[in-house]
DNA sequence: CATGAATGAGAATTCATTCAT
DNA sequence: CATGAATGAATTCTCATTCAT
């Protein structure tokens, strides 16, 4: 009779639990955190956790799957309302821009250093490269379209330029999660689009 | 009593410790690897490496000092020997690219994961700020040297475009260091160093 | 959700844990007994001993604060009993006589190093110093109480007979504890009662 | 043809390492002094140690024995130029007052855990109960000389007294050595004293 | 003889996980 | 379901002692 409202409480512990976890991992590294560190941010026992996720890799595993499909909803629905090639990268230039500084700050930190993990575990690796391969073909897919469109010159290889937009991407949130400057990310972020589009649009040499 | 053989002999030591850890690290990550590890890599025993190290910590502060050292002092020097902007930028997408792609990947493991690490602990913090503003401005001044020489377009920031540099550094040695795909690595790498020298080499519009 | 229960039953463990570590401390000292000691002694695991007390030095401490409270709390009930100076000396003598021999030789072990061990930790030997004053004050009280009532002599300094009685029953308790000849400390310990007396109610050479 | 040089030289070794010993022990306590930081202290290797001594238990133990040969030499020699027992006893109150006090405070710290120590190893034990049977018998007959010869009451038992001299000795200086109070341990070891003597010298209600 | 690097047995302490209440 | 005490394996670091140079 109440499965509902039991499904719903749960999932929303569940999903309260990786709020507190993200805080935590942020905050002193996934290692360097412990169970108790989150049970206490969250007013929650121990045991509790274990209700709801069977290890402390799991909250870290579910955690950064939640936000990568999170994020990829977010950019496939935007990406079906937008029309041309230009539009879609412009919007991810955006997107990563406008999000809370201090959110994407926390995320970053968590995210390299879940990146770093995974890759010394053979399953997460596999997982990892599996969503690599998808992220560099979303955009290389877009630049394609682009190069079909005629809005970007055809010269360049679409899967090289993807790449490069997620280089730029990571490269950007690594160094800003950890420095912190964010007029500086702001700037620079706005210069990687810049230069990106400048390459792209750039007309070979007729 | 000997202290010129003795001084080597630590030094050679200390030297192969940190090589030794490194490899570890490389492999399991700081904190999952072991003193033990370290040692039983080497055939030491575990007191051994504490003659040299204080904690499994300086390990790990002085490997990547000795990193930076190393291939600070590279740069610098070759950048001497290099007479305009343009070889000096070509030079480090040269450096980066024929490192060995194994040892670059080991040390990008290690290097981003200390990085994250630095971010948790203040005084590494401080140490590592100081570090990175050094790095942007090394490349930021060879941008406004190959401005004031007519090499690179004047209407860009020379310290936007050293943070660019770095950003796509990392970027690429951070993915290709988890993904670890050589010939993708150079592929990239080659068109980021493209990207950014049409970008720098671009005529703004007339 | 119990927490009357729970707070018994933790203070029931402190306890039981304190009362353990006095014994492993008598037996083989503080330094050379491990955490391990005492927890195989209480059929404990020493993850345990570590719910309840920070660290080996925290037992230690609270142990002897314990001790140091009990005792001082006994004194100063029966003070408040006994009427007279000379019946409050007697009473501290025969205290010092009555409590069970192996009880006193453990704690004298324990504490004798324990106050060794302080006199090497400013923290630590800032408290004991404290104690130790109050300790001497006590009795210099009772003594100075005694002369205003005219049952002691005049002509001694209150301060340094407080003194003179605490080295009484540390030189006493240190001597028995090493040597544990409990008769020997009994016959002893009495004819230093009637020394000090004997002493106390001397009258000056009229 | 040089034993002599070489065995003056090894003995003047060995008792600076017992000396550089005494400083550390009381500095740190038994435990906590490390070979090396004897060896520092004496600028000495940690070999060298051991070519003198066997173990850092030898150190203590020699160190202790050392100490108690020579108070005891001390001691035997000034009682045979005392006709008389007071002046005995006067001489040894004077004595303990008139040594150095940080000396006998370094002394008094690692002779007082020394005893703790010893009395958990049993050879140890048997060898201090054996000194202490002798120390306290030594002043035994020195009261009981007194008696002999009129100077000292008859009614106390000699033993008893011999007993009550050291625990006043030990007490005060476990006292003074933890507390550090130099002019209180004057006063107090001279009522000590006066206290002791006025009990020996009262005569029986006759 | 002197040295001090190396050894390795231990120590304290931590923490993910379990499970009785 | 929730709790948090208990577990015990794992980790870092120490230090007496040895021994090659």
């Amino acid at each position: 009779m109440s499965p509902k409202v039991t499904d719903e409480y749960k999932e929303e512990k569940r999903s309260q639990i990786l709020e507190g976890a993200l805080h935590c991992f942020a905050l002193k590294g996934y290692q360097a955190t412990t169970i108790n560190d989150i049970a206490q941010y969250l007013n929650l026992s121990k045991g509790a956790i274990y209700t709801y996720f069977s290890s402390k890799e799991e909250i870290y595993i579910q955690l950064m799957e939640e936000q990568t499909r999170h994020s990829n909803n977010e950019i496939r629905g935007q990406f079906q309302t937008l029309p041309t090639a230009e539009e879609k990268l412009h919007f991810l230039f955006r997107y990563f821009r406008q999000r809370s500084f201090n959110c994407m700050r926390q995320l970053g930190k968590v995210y390299y250093e879940f990146w770093l993990y995974s890759s010394r575990k053979d399953e997460l690796q596999r997982l990892m490269d599996h969503r690599y391969q998808h992220a560099i073909s979303q955009i290389g897919e877009v630049i394609a379209e682009g190069q079909r469109n005629g809005e970007f010159r055809r010269d360049v290889n679409d899967q090289f330029v993807g790449s490069l937009f997620w280089i730029l991407r990571d490269g950007s949130l690594l160094h800003f999660s950890v420095i912190g400057d964010e007029q500086m990310y702001q700037n620079v972020w706005r210069e990687a689009e810049e230069m990106l589009f400048s390459y792209l649009l750039t007309t070979p040499d007729a």
